[in-house]
DNA sequence: GTTGTGACTACCA
DNA sequence: ATGGTAGCCACAA
């Protein structure tokens, strides 16, 4: 059974994401040692509860975006968190750099 | 076993 | 830069 050990992983990796900063949903598959499940990642976090003390919304989507149509209210409240972490948004877009595993990805 | 789905990505026009 | 497309792959029905 692969996905409780990756689920286990996946928010083992959520978790491990520096408050202020960023990862996409790519990284957190990679580092779990399956790159081609950043779908899977997103369907994981979905599946927290909202009591939670993974930090879901520090994830993001490839492009540095809120992986939410716009507007939408989850993206609101994704928005919202995060600029309560001290991240900001201009124009829909993370402003700050990606959280690099080996350090820091630049952005932009 | 087959089909549809998705909080994704990379590539290309 | 922006939008469309095609891979991707675990999971649920």
């Amino acid at each position: 059974m692969v996905s409780n050990e990756l689920k286990q992983m996946i928010w083992q990796s959520v978790a491990a994401i520096p408050k202020g900063k960023v990862a996409t949903y790519g990284q957190i598959a990679r580092q779990c040692g399956h790159p081609r499940h950043a779908r899977y990642v997103g369907a994981v976090l979905k599946q927290l509860p909202q009591n939670s003390l993974i930090p879901w919304h520090r994830v993001v989507n490839a492009k540095g975006k809120i992986s939410f149509p716009i507007g939408s209210d989850a993206y609101h409240r994704q928005q919202t968190r995060l600029q309560g972490e001290a991240v900001t948004l201009s124009n829909d877009k993370i402003n700050l750099k990606h959280f690099g595993w080996d350090g820091f990805v630049s952005e932009s």
